[in-house]
DNA sequence: CGCAGCCATGCAAGCGCTTACATTCACCAC
DNA sequence: GTGGTGAATGTAAGCGCTTGCATGGCTGCG
């Protein structure tokens, strides 16, 4: 397929020098002598030269390259902390490899045997909740990882992230206090999704302290997309008394119950009050604006670069990283409509 | 970093045969007896081998990798079709290695190449405007490639997508037909950006064709971001008078419209209507939804991997697809308010 | 019964690169 | 002057896999 290619040794033989020059101008500049180092840099450039792949990777068995699955590239949650851990990475040279599991585990597992299989340096992951066995392969191939949009105090393993279940009590909290009695929530898919189900936790929480709860019947789990929101939303509007805020897990959710709501000819905040989780762009183009759980995805999408290559260089198992997130109040919360 | 892996050899001795048998099992598995076969599959289980990819890579000249570079992760608009490329993709056995470019040539540039460097077996770019040298390193070394997101007859290249100016050009003159006068238009940036350019240079078209035409003050180019149309929007509705419609050059842009208008104490679509391109999801949660121009972004994402798969098959230089557009009437374009 | 032809398999030569070790040389302290 | 030191470079052995060619056994046909 690929044509022939200038090699390390064609480089070698143009400045005449061996192979094992050539390798160390490109890989410690300075262990050659400067005017060695020019004039290897010069027969690259001639050449055109680029480093076999395979080659290198065989013979110092290491890829530089990190693998990060994530659940979707369908909405944006996850796109800016990739877009972060990128630029983090290939400023070390280091390319990121990108794939995704439909919120599925078991796709999941075989997204990340995949990455292994291509020899990763490293991997990152969302959340925590994942069959046993994948952690059991990614130690056995002592490929280090971090785990992040999630965080917890005794967490077992590296992770960036923040504490799901608090953040959701704290806008379950906020919710309460504007007088909001008849709370119902939609829920991402709890089953396999540490983060969604840690939201859960969280309002019950705050409702339990305040002596409320969550029935069944003010609970929907649902797929994180527009439409299941929507759905969703649909089911809750529907019954009588109707609750006065949608507590959402996150923004696409909260977007999906927009559209039901306006359907159903309702109107938020003043018929019925919304919250979502996430802050994505799309929260601030909603109309009203989103009142929503900020998460700090550039932070987390950096703190996981710096922790997975500080891994890579000294096999230290670093301490988790718990950020900090925060209640972005905009027009979708008032107070419930009297009576 | 990672611990030592099982190899071939180490199958081989499981399985009693030569390394050759059993890469052969591994490749063309009908090359071997069955019963052998047999042995070698019960070998890799048990030793839960995977093959290195290093190896491979250095010993076949392939990787089984496709690299696709796109604009940016930040908003959905190559999501979905991405998610078809790679599903195509994979269940060949080929994995996608996205990476983006953040709408800058010299990063696609360099993305590119950091691409080729990993010996990808063939690429998806979006798009035909880029640097000559792009192309010429293309084909040099002799990697397929297909152009998506574009096409138009004589194109020179590999490229399935669609007429993006005749799509902008129907837009445009749906809106003629309602009778609007006063036209404007947010497009993204038209520098190395053919899309936005054809999609400007469409709805020039349908102005002409009619005796109007676009003022320097009624097109405003921007970034494809919110905050960047919602700006854009705002200069459009300074002006006196102002325009009865903003076209805009993708969905996010008209989100971002949207925002502004509402900021103006104006309405969607009784002060001023709006339309987008692109149709993601963004555009019916949008409210009132948004009329837009609908891409058939599955499919071209499920037909530029077909193409590729090809091309590295047989090596041949196939014909571009073209793909139908369509308009999706929602609630944001009616007639211009009287007066 | 012998030989052409085929199938299943083994042998061994790399693919392009890194790196431990060896070599060379210049320089310094004594 | 001599031995020690360290910097710059070369030598060469792989890394794990694929694949052209060689081998040997078997089938089938004349």
């Amino acid at each position: 397929m690929a044509k022939d290619l200038p090699t390390l040794e064609d480089v070698a033989r143009m400045s005449g020098v061996s192979t094992a020059t050539v390798s160390r101008a490109l890989n410690a500049p300075k262990r050659v002598r400067p005017e060695t180092l020019a004039r290897i840099t010069d027969a690259v450039a001639q050449l055109g030269y680029t480093p076999h792949f395979g080659g290198r990777a065989l013979a110092s068995n290491r890829t530089f390259t990190v693998g990060a699955v994530i659940p979707t590239m369908e909405n944006a949650i996850f796109a800016r902390g990739l877009q972060a851990l990128q630029e983090q990475l290939s400023a070390q040279g280091v390319t990121l490899l990108v794939s995704t599991s439909n919120y599925d585990p078991d796709e999941e597992a075989a997204q990340v045997r995949a990455l292994l299989g291509r020899g990763v340096d490293g991997m990152v992951l969302i959340g925590e909740a994942r069959d046993a066995q994948v952690y059991t392969l990614l130690e056995r191939r002592g490929v280090p990882f971090v785990l992040v949009w999630t965080w917890r105090p005794d967490c077992p393993w590296p992770c960036v992230g923040f504490d799901n279940a608090e953040a959701a009590r704290a806008m379950a909290q906020q919710v309460l206090d504007l007088g909001h009695r008849r709370i119902a929530m939609i829920a991402g898919i709890t089953r396999g999704n540490d983060r969604a189900a840690a939201r859960v936790d969280g309002v019950r929480g705050a409702l339990d302290a305040h002596g409320l709860s969550l029935p069944a019947d003010r609970l929907v789990e649902s797929d994180y997309s527009l439409e299941a929101g929507a759905e969703a939303a649909r089911r809750l509007l529907a019954q009588t008394p109707r609750p006065t805020v949608i507590l959402c897990g996150n923004d696409v959710l909260a977007a999906g119950a927009y559209a039901a709501i306006r359907d159903a000819g309702l109107s938020v905040p003043a018929d019925i009050s919304v919250t979502g989780f996430d802050d994505i762009d799309l929260a601030h183009v909603l109309s009203p604006g989103l009142t929503t759980v900020h998460v700090p995805h550039r932070r987390m999408g950096e703190a996981a670069a710096r922790m997975l290559l500080a891994m890579g260089a000294d096999g230290a198992a670093p301490d988790g990283v718990a950020l900090q997130t925060g209640i972005v109040r905009r027009g979708s919360l008032a107070a419930p409509p009297p009576g």
